[in-house]
DNA sequence: CATGAATGAGTCTTCATTCAT
DNA sequence: CATGAATGAAGACTCATTCAT
């Protein structure tokens, strides 16, 4: 056991260190990306600028990441990441019911973009028409989003025993939850600040959707008859 | 007489086919522009291609738009003035009925996304995160078309004799629709090739709205009571 | 007499309102660069701007003058031979007395720097240091204002029935009187705005420069014992 | 003991040659530079050029300067601290004595225009309406140049039991000595190539200033009376 | 691993000049 | 002769990236 013990520290203590630091300055130097490119835009901040905040040299910010690019890409992955982590966790509280979408707009816009205006910034405004690579990657993370949307959806629609228009429904939903919150964000939160109403906002959006989703289920037993896309009136 | 109207074109008829090709010249620039911008994205189109494809040279570039900023937002302003017409067109069409949000969403999916992806490109990814001033009249041009969509729906709640659950609501609802659309379009039509199944997309997103605004109508003559925030059912 | 006076005019006529209106749009244009030369410099005023103040075309500039360059070159020469005409035509007042330094000194300094500190800035700044050739042409304006100082000293130093130390002398001199005449106007009147005190300023310089050359006069009846240099003291 | 002194030795060493290069860089590409303003000319010399011939990268240039324009203030300034410095130097070595005149001027025209005819142009040329920013700064550098000569004068006077006409008599008489200095420098130097008679420009000429400066000259010892005008004769 | 000076390709932009009308 | 749109060569400057120390 100790042999493990030694094994695991021995020469690794030292190593673990290094890796607790390089986190760090890792971890320094993408929180600095992410203040100036939020608050300035991509274009506009340089690496030396970035380095001034993270206090270490441009030459260390190339030695963490291979370029400019890849701090904006890793930048939107993480949010990306920290999104579906989130919407994942409401999802899970409001045990995939219809409240939900009420739970997760008040979380969304009344908590995460309302702390971190910067993400906001950066997911939806300057990680936008960039590169051909930023976009790649942008699409990427926006499929799996949308996808972990998808998937609850189609979670609550079986709770509720119903199923969905056509196949691709779900997804749609998905698509267009996705929308409602980037828009909602850009519009109400970058472009004017109506942060004041954000309760409000999160509250009649989650209506939107709600009744959007309505829309677009069908009543889950069939005596068949279905009607193609007899939606709704 | 003849002689006094001869007289009125002579000159003129010289500078109108001036006033004309000045016109041409103008959109011949807009439109490689365009083109370049939409392909290969803002950052990676320099000013002499535009201008080769164009046929001018760099320096009537500069002679017709102040720079290269000017060109994309002068770009993006006409995106957004057809968008404006052309919805303002249907909602005319349909006589600001419900059905409206199907006619919009068949006519802007189906038709304007699939005749000009390059202005779906600008309008949704290109002109966004380039600069401070292009984002200051992308918010101008996004309020506006905000505006537009906000007050066909007030007259559309007018004409089912209902009203909004805030007052708010209008707006919100204006604000989802617009993005639902650039989403839908950026991701199944820019980042997917989806084109085939743009009339299902259509025909649901419709759904989806029809359901959203719903949800946030609120029968008008209300012999008071409640109301609050009981929404949907 | 008639028949003279007709063939003076007759086709002539025609020809001479001619000339007068090429005058007429010369002298505007080069009044118009002299306006702007002075106030804003050479390099900052663009061909268009003088076409534009003196409300004729860019192309009608270059029909007049062969470039831009000419067009400063011509300024500096008219302003050299007004300086010059100026300045012969104090020293006849004179008569080429020792009095001439005062009275040049008040003409110059208090009347055609104050009337025209456009010319002065043209002259005395935006002439220098621009081109290989506008310095060649200055050059040679130099020359002749300089050689027409000398001339006066030299009359007057034969009114004076004395001779100068050494042949270079006068010229010396008049290099010196130029050198003085240049750098008070530019620095008490365009770097400073001291133009209240431009008659001290011309009185002094006149004493200055009146000292300076007594001091290189040499009494002309020499019984030989020249002495060399034993100038002053 | 050894050590600590090893120790101290040890990373300054290192930081010392870099700072040490560093500073050659700078007077590399300032050299450089001085040379070609001065040789074709400020506006005729591109940053490419400088850079080629400084054997540094055009980037570098800008790494050491803001832009062009810098590097010629710099350049101005640095010959108007030499020759302040130089000339002060002069003025010590001959006490303030009225001899000063003639050891500066035999300095300044037989030794310093003679080994720097690049400082010459650049200082009474190129320099010259470039810009606003570079006139201002030129007017700084000739105000201190002017206010030293100014100070030197009064500090002769006083050795002299003499003092001035007027207020204003020190500084006018250093504004002419700058002016007469200038002029000469370029007509005689940078316009012709008369350096084989710089001795006897350089002895006349400190009589011209000799006999000026006299002439504004009044006994310290005034039964009081006149005075006013009363210069010369 | 850290540093930051050095690089240099790439781009926008200007503006004197021309020439068809 | 007048016009002013069109030209395009020329140049300053930026900034992401590298690499010797």
């Amino acid at each position: 056991m100790t042999k493990v013990n030694n094994n695991d520290d021995a020469l690794p203590r030292r190593s673990m260190r290094r890796l607790r630091e390089k986190e760090n300055r890792c971890n320094t130097i993408l929180k600095a990306a992410e203040e100036l490119f939020g608050r300035k835009g991509y274009h506009s901040t340089g690496i030396e600028e970035i380095a001034d905040l993270a206090e270490v040299s441009t030459g260390s910010v190339y030695f963490y990441f291979k370029n400019k690019e890849e701090l904006l890409i890793k930048l939107m992955q993480e949010i990306g990441h920290d999104l579906r982590k989130f919407m994942g966790e409401e999802f899970q509280k409001t045990e995939f019911s219809l409240d939900s979408f009420r739970t997760i707009s008040y979380a969304f816009l009344g908590d995460f973009c309302l702390r971190h205006p910067e993400k906001i910034a950066i997911f939806f405004r300057e990680s936008v028409g960039q590169s051909v690579e930023v976009e790649e990657q942008r699409k990427q993370v926006f499929v799996k989003l949308t996808q972990d949307i998808k998937d609850a959806v189609i979670k609550i629609s079986e709770g509720q025993g119903k199923h969905f228009v056509t196949k691709l429904s779900p997804e749609l939903i998905a698509v267009c939850i996705v929308g409602i919150y980037e828009r909602i964000a850009c519009y109400y939160l970058l472009w004017q600040d109506r942060s004041a109403d954000v309760m409000q906002m999160a509250q009649e959006s989650a209506s939107f959707m709600l009744g959007g989703v309505n829309n677009l289920f069908v009543p889950d037993a069939p005596i068949s008859g279905k009607r193609g896309k007899g939606i709704n009136k």
